[in-house]
DNA sequence: TTGAAAGCGTTACCAC
DNA sequence: GTGGTAACGCTTTCAA
């Protein structure tokens, strides 16, 4: 492995300094054109790489955008992970990715990760924090934005929506039809937070719209997904027939429920309603169709990307934005 | 924008020089015990965060390695990216990690990018590559490792398995039972090479036992889902019948698939065979669980982490690693 | 057990 | 048009 190639030995070679290899490079007018052109060529020929590490160091940019995500295998998270990094894409930022795995003590140890890469910007997934990541981040002094919530005490810039009110549309739904006896089937108390909100808007729901009071059935630890769905449903049985609707976390756990439903006999929708949250393909596939919430999960990503060029180049961007979620009637209620 | 707070901040509040920082944050045992307390109280009060651009810079090394997968949103993709990112956490190597949507063009951009990052390592989902590509690895010189698949001309390590003997698997089980006219199902011809691998495996398998040719039936460009088996079934609709077997490139189509012979009421297995790859979550919870490939995700990731820090610790010769992949026998064949 | 000095490759700033 | 100098934050090396 030989030494590096760096601007000095190139203008060594050229005859002339480094910051004139330096203003060359980056085809600074400044420079006269047979210089420029010697240069490069020089540059070519010794096989010099531009390192990108000194320029980071020297100019204290990173060209790091750090975002956090609960999952990365979420059809919702992965899509807004894609739309703002194709967004992203031709500006040189680039986006530097971690998990939580929905355990917030892991957030914090992931965000002092990020930080120690000099991110110019930190996206987070969520607006529950705990208060040393909330100090660590403030300490920082740099751009935040909370996506996919809308908390109640933001960091920052927020693109998000109320997980509590979308699940009211799904309970309103379900009241309108007719539905009393609710049930909410979801994570266990504490790794899930967009969860656990979605579990509160849901019971005041209920009790806003004069329904009876809803239990709260409990699939297991974050992530839960078909398969817990499925365990659950399993274990009740035709005794889910002592509620009008099982109201879901996500599509997922709704689909692990239904097929359940259809073991034992139960009639969804006419004995039972079966509800899920987000959209997901799996929704609008199996059979009946799942009733759920889209969330715009490509728009969240554009919208972040959007925001995060306008505070690099300085100009003004609201603080919050507000993305659209709309109920999807399926075949399931 | 408060100025970053750096060792030399924290070596003037303790009373003590920058170097004794440095070595009381890494736990140096050389530093007595009281002062390391100090430091490490007062680094944290002070919202200390160590900056690695700087140590990059210092000890010319990026402490990234970088990633690239066909998609982000693929439970078997992701699984593998966890568990690498996971085994990974402790040695301070972060992921870099790019998307490559199944273009292989955009794997060419992609890499170019991660590689202006300077990462110590390379891992590429998938064995094959432009010419270009190949080009600009080897001119680095870094260590590659290409993962999910068994190329015929390595860049360097492999971790990965044949996916057109696993679909042979599958193709001997349904032979086995008696199928003798097979259809399979998966992207249009570019885009996903995996896919294209176990279509190929398929057919020459489908010839190895002596049943009829194969047809091939395009479900459209990749990334290939739920929706698409579906709307390719919608299409043939009770034709599927001039079948013995549907074989799909992956659970998600094979699903897709399932729910609508179900519409058209097509008796899977009894009439028609229908059979997926990769072991998804919905194999096992959809009715009747899909018969499937199981492919050690996991241990991909975690045996890809392991020949990371060999390679980082001497430089081994490349070598492949093979990981087991077996057959799951669902009730839809 | 602790500290001082040097330097990693680049660019901002100021001279000429 | 071009060059000299200093600095980004850290660790290696040597010295005390």
């Amino acid at each position: 492995m030989t030494a590096r190639v760096t601007m000095r030995d190139v203008a060594k070679t050229v005859g002339v300094s480094s910051m004139t290899v330096s203003r060359a490079l980056r085809d600074d007018e400044t420079v006269s054109a047979d210089t420029r052109a010697r240069v490069q060529q020089v540059a070519n020929e010794l096989g010099y790489v531009y390192d990108t590490t000194a320029l980071a160091f020297r100019t204290q940019k990173s060209g790091f955008v750090a975002v956090t995500l609960p999952s990365i295998n979420n059809a919702n998270f992965a899509e807004t992970y894609r739309a703002m990094s194709n967004a992203l894409a031709d500006s040189g930022i680039q986006i530097l990715l971690g998990a939580t795995n929905y355990r917030i003590e892991r957030e914090e140890t992931l965000i002092r990760q990020l930080l120690a890469r000099n991110p110019e910007a930190l996206v987070m997934t969520g607006g529950f924090h705990t208060e040393a990541t909330r100090e660590l981040i403030q300490a920082r002094g740099l751009p935040v934005i909370e996506i996919w919530d809308l908390p109640s005490e933001p960091l920052g810039h927020v693109v998000g929506f109320s997980n509590a009110k979308a699940m009211e549309t799904i309970v309103a739904h379900l009241a309108h039809s007719g539905r009393r006896k609710l049930a909410f089937v979801g994570a266990s108390e504490g790794g899930d937070l967009r969860g656990a909100e979605r579990r509160a808007g849901a019971i005041a729901a209920a009790e806003k719209f004069g329904l009876e009071p809803m239990d709260v059935l409990d699939a297991g630890p974050a992530p839960v997904s078909m398969r817990h769905g499925a365990a659950l449903a399993a274990k009740f049985g035709r005794d889910l027939l002592a509620y009008d609707a099982i109201v879901c976390v996500s599509d997922p756990v709704a689909f692990g429920v239904l097929n359940q439903c259809r073991r034992f006999g139960i009639d969804v929708p006419e004995q039972l309603a079966v509800t899920g949250f987000g959209n997901f393909e799996i929704a609008a596939v199996c059979e009946p169709r799942i009733t759920t919430v889209d969330v715009d999960a490509r728009q969240i990503g554009e919208t972040t990307a959007t925001m995060l060029a306008e505070i690099f180049e300085g100009r003004p961007t609201p603080r919050t934005e507000k993305v659209s979620v709309t109920l999807v009637a399926g075949e399931t209620s």
